[in-house]
DNA sequence: CTAGCTGCAAAAAATTTGCAGTCAT
DNA sequence: ATGACTGCAAATTTTTTGCAGCTAG
């Protein structure tokens, strides 16, 4: 680490990567990302499509998946594997580090922050000998209000 | 809960849930069982189709599937995802709860236990207002012995 | 007997790949 | 100009479904 990277602007940081990888700045990488960052919500390679072709752009589905790959490399989203076998992204710069709470019947997604799984993650790491970089912590779970009234809160949100 | 299940045979828990659902007694069922639990390893599918064929069991993959919906609905194996979009199981009985710390370096899986984990499952489901119904904790780390020596002591059991 | 189960094959769902034409540099 | 990228469609991979025949109860 011989730079200190103190910009937070996804699209110069998308930028920067190209450039230092030798790819291209092609209008398309920069859409996707300004319409993940517009959105701020998690999303699904299908979903996220599914958006750009309301807001008119004409960008294939295969292409928002080489994007995709090249926005985690650069750190500029983050992939989550929840219950289905469905990869959920989310834009990672000016987010806390945080955990997600999971809504088995809609999928809905809250996330939550709690200061004891840094602790776990400290003691785990003292006592199997391992030096620990991260971690992902999901809940499962139902909302309470669809055992009161059979109906989840979320459900319009569901795909 | 006005019975006390205290049967810890994995054959007769099969045995009473089928039982209770008015499901049959099939070998099938019976055999996919046993090779779980004799493989007592994490696995998927396929991998498990492939191992019953070599057992030489004559059964299609449709029942696999089918069977391991029953085998998650009576708690007998837990199913997780990691970082592919592929299923990954394992038997979950004889087994106390456990989370799992993934080597980076190797993939090297170790289980452990912290009740405070638990705690956090508490105060969430409170906090949000979720009946929360279980977790999937992942912490990433490297073994300190690569750091020692450059060789990961894991690295034979990678698959 | 007769529902429910199995096996097979086809369908679905999610992702990857091949390739011809396009575009950033 | 030229090599990387895009869009499209076909291929792969994982899981689900439909259905005819089989079997546990």
């Amino acid at each position: 680490m011989n730079q200190i990277v103190t910009n937070k602007d996804p699209e110069k940081i998308l930028r920067n990567y190209l450039e230092k990888g030798n790819l291209r700045k092609t209008k398309e990488r920069f859409s996707i990302l300004k319409e993940i960052y517009n959105l701020k919500t998690h999303f699904s390679v299908e979903s996220l499509h599914e958006h750009l072709l309301r807001e008119h752009y004409k960008i294939s589905l295969a292409t928002v998946y080489n994007t995709i790959e090249h926005l985690l490399a650069c750190k500029l989203i983050r992939r989550h594997h929840f219950e289905q076998n469905l990869s959920i992204y989310e834009p990672a710069i000016g987010q806390r580090q945080h955990d997600h709470l999971i809504c088995s019947d809609c999928g809905y997604v809250l996330e939550f922050c709690d200061p004891r799984i840094q602790q776990i993650q400290d003691t785990m790491g003292e006592l199997l000998n391992f030096r620990i970089t991260g971690h992902s912590l999901h809940l499962y779970g139902h909302c309470n209000k669809l055992k009161e009234n059979g109906i989840c809160p979320h459900f319009e949100k569901k795909k």
